[in-house]
DNA sequence: CTTCAATTTGTACATATGTACAAATGATAT
DNA sequence: ATATCATTTGTACATATGTACAAATTGAAG
């Protein structure tokens, strides 16, 4: 059956927000793009910071799900060194790749997601702060039982770059693809979300102060880890 | 002497684009910020687009300029692990702090970089694609030369992450704080900058397919390095 | 077919914005 | 002091935007 009126209107509206910000996109706009009418918009969602809303209510929960269920998976790996792959895998994939039909995740609307923070609209700014990312928290536990001994401190800000990594590989593909002389796909995504775990798991695992348990030991001389010791 | 009112204005401009971005910030509210009129916009720049080109102008050069400098000392180390971090504390450092008044850094010109390529805007594009960063290429070189054997692909992506993590360090630096708990500050830059070196640094030495010079070998093991062996 | 509610369309309105420009003001040199 | 130029102010204008709402259209139930 053909998608309703609203929900083409959510999808379009996702579509320009995720280009163009949520400021630079008039509602006319999106009813252009939905082939629908200015007043529809009104009708649906009653405001514009409304139609935002319903469209963090719509993703977040099903991609938060299929990041629970895929960190639970990774969880279950005895491997430490395995488990942390599969734990950043479980964060980076949803937001990059979306699976089935309704797991809300996917570039779209996590490229949306990284204009919207950057923008700083106070319409946004509510509407996130409401939709907050409760599996960072879950992430990070996770991620530290995998690096005994590391500071809160570097867990921490590793996971604020690995989401700022995230963002801005899907915001600004295009410097990849020219900084590499053209030989290398910025628009990849499959290849930005392995880059992505790959570099984040040698990140966060130089917070050890163990040992590698594979090999004798990794002692690069790794400048004192700061004031969080 | 008291700075120019068209020295105001650009300050002004710089602090409220970095806020809220391009759209979002019309000239009235620049003028209102600095005390000023909404013709003397009109009349100093010509128009909204131009004023954001001489923000540019005037902050670019010197920023690329001190990067130069502090990378050139940093190729002049030997000890190649010593060197990387050199490198990149010369990459990063120029973009958080503004050490004299006019090496055109620090984080609100950063910042509003980060929000306007976030942005998207047409206007912006155009002048961001002229201001391009010519100092990238020189650092993935001198990267390059202190994790013998990396594939480009990891170079380019990670320094994709790189900036990445710069900038969401300054558009979001909440998160960090509301993460913690409260316990580390987001907004500390001197920290900020240390750790997104320290981060950046294991992750691209993790691209060496050379054993650590210093230690026998750190043979994590790590997932086979993509298509670009 | 008629009725009635749901939806869609068209339009109006108050407000905000970038830009243009004439008048007022300020400073500087002769 | 006066003339000349640079700057600043005030205002006007065309356009765009979010929102509201009445009229038109559609679709299903009786």
């Amino acid at each position: 059956m053909r998608p309703s009126i609203r929900d083409t209107l959510l999808k379009s509206a996702v579509t320009l927000f995720a280009l163009s910000g949520y400021n630079a996109v008039s509602l006319r706009d999106i009813a252009k793009a939905a082939g629908a009418n200015v007043g529809s918009i009104t009708y649906h969602f009653g405001s514009k910071a409304n139609l935002l809303r319903e469209i963090y209510d719509r993703h977040t929960k099903p991609m938060n799900a299929r990041r629970r269920e895929l960190l639970g998976e990774a969880r279950r790996i005895s491997n430490p060194e395995e488990r942390l792959m599969a734990i950043l895998r479980a964060y980076v994939v949803p937001a990059f790749i979306s699976s089935s039909e309704g797991d809300g995740g996917g570039a779209e609307f996590t490229r949306m997601r990284a204009v919207l923070s950057a923008e700083g609209n106070s319409d946004a700014r509510a509407i996130i702060a409401d939709a907050f990312d409760e599996t960072s928290h879950a992430f990070i536990d996770a991620v530290a039982e995998c690096v005994p001994g590391a500071p809160l401190e570097g867990l921490v800000w590793r996971s604020q770059f690995l989401l700022g990594s995230l963002y801005y590989a899907l915001i600004n593909p295009e410097r990849v693809t020219r900084l590499s002389g053209g030989v290398i796909d910025g628009n990849d995504r499959e290849a930005a979300a392995d880059q992505i775990v790959k570099a984040s798991y040698a990140s966060f695992r130089s917070l050890s102060v163990e040992p590698a348990k594979v090999d004798a030991g990794s002692h690069i001389p790794e400048p004192a880890q700061g004031k969080t010791a």
